[in-house]
DNA sequence: TGTACATCAGTGAACGCGCGTTCACTGATGTAC
DNA sequence: TGTACATCAGTGAACGCGCGTTCACTGATGTAC
């Protein structure tokens, strides 16, 4: 016996999850079958239900695991940053390209079950870039240069900026593992950033 | 006799088209069947193929729409445009939001069909895309004070702009038919282009 | 340590259903004369 | 204007297939004693 029965289980469900992820980038969870995913993973599509309800309760599992990667994110880009402008900027984009890089599926799954996914998996992901978007603001208040924005203005740039991040992680997945395309993704993003950062903190001044 | 043939054929294939955008909405056209598509326009399932090949051939119709009613707006833009650039953001949001109301279905089709559609239909939108940022991009070269941007600044400028329209028509579908919304939506969009303007205007003096 | 029983992840047959696609058809509209 | 024929949008039956879900089951793992 070198496993638990527990063990086992719990090397299954992640093979469910991990099908799931894998089948559904070829278009969305929506598209996607019991059957397709249980054949994926070498069992019989009964057995399914000894670890999830339903590919929708699967797909919030999916959308628990993936925030879970965007947080573990910004924790890194916390932990990197200078409170130096432009190293900031240099910082955060290294650690996109890094978490992007690693976590790609987890990525492109937010990006594209956003519009696309089951009703129940639109909304945990619509709470779920909430709740981040707060987060990115609170770190955002803490930069220099910041005190004169409102609370509306924090969201408005952390909203922002994530709109940059879903087009960055957009860019990044198409360039593949290729190591000149990621390169190029990573300049665009650090310029996009940089020309976002500018405007943010010059605008008060100017309207 | 009040229709001709051809007029009652077009008015059928158009009836499908209608169909399948609205049904699509739901969640992807890749999640929609042909059948659910002829019951809704109240035709027999066989008659579909009297008007396209495929569902995958509809959905290219449906690109092709779509990325017609997003050159209309940029003419629109460009008719209204005035040089002087807080009027030239204020008109630009202002045509946005009016096209969005108008054309809502057809954004949202782009938007959601981008990441989740079928393989054919992504990579229709990828093209209309691409042209689309080149069309702007060509408009920006005309503005003031963008005489020192590079060809590479002014994609990236476009591509920053392409993605804010996303996010802005995403919040407007959001907002739905509420004027209170619809308004904030286009406050917080005219701050958004006028941050990025301002930092693509700003950024060369400062790298 | 050995035995008897409980648990439960995964099996396999079966169901009714909606799917895309084929085919021969119908009957109103259109055209040639 | 009237007639005979051609066109073709939409019909309806039929097919084999994959779907989600039910149910009773098996047999390895785990537990109580």
């Amino acid at each position: 016996m070198t496993e638990t029965r527990v063990e086992r289980k719990e090397r299954t469900r992640r093979a469910i999850l991990d099908a799931a992820l894998a089948l559904s980038a070829d278009t969305t969870l929506a598209a996607l079958s019991l059957r397709q995913v249980a054949k994926e993973v070498g069992v019989v599509p009964t057995a399914f239900y000894r670890h999830f309800e339903s590919l929708d309760e699967l797909g919030l599992a999916l959308v628990e695991e993936s925030f879970e990667s965007l947080r573990a994110m910004l924790r890194d880009v916390r932990r990197t940053a200078d409170p130096q402008f432009r190293d900031i900027i240099d910082s955060s984009v290294a650690v996109l390209v890094d978490h992007v890089r690693l976590q790609q599926r987890q990525f492109a799954f937010i990006a594209r079950e956003r519009f696309a996914g089951p009703a129940p998996v639109r909304e945990a992901i619509a709470r779920g870039i909430e709740l981040f978007e707060r987060e990115l603001a609170t770190d955002l208040a803490h930069l220099p240069n910041t005190g004169s924005w409102s609370d509306a203005d924090l969201r408005i740039v952390s909203r922002l900026i994530v709109h940059l991040m879903v087009a960055v992680v957009e860019e990044l997945i198409a360039a593949g593992a290729e190591p000149a395309a990621e390169r190029r993704a990573a300049a665009t993003a650090r310029t996009q950033l940089r020309m976002l950062m500018i405007g943010a903190l010059n605008w008060k001044s100017s309207t």
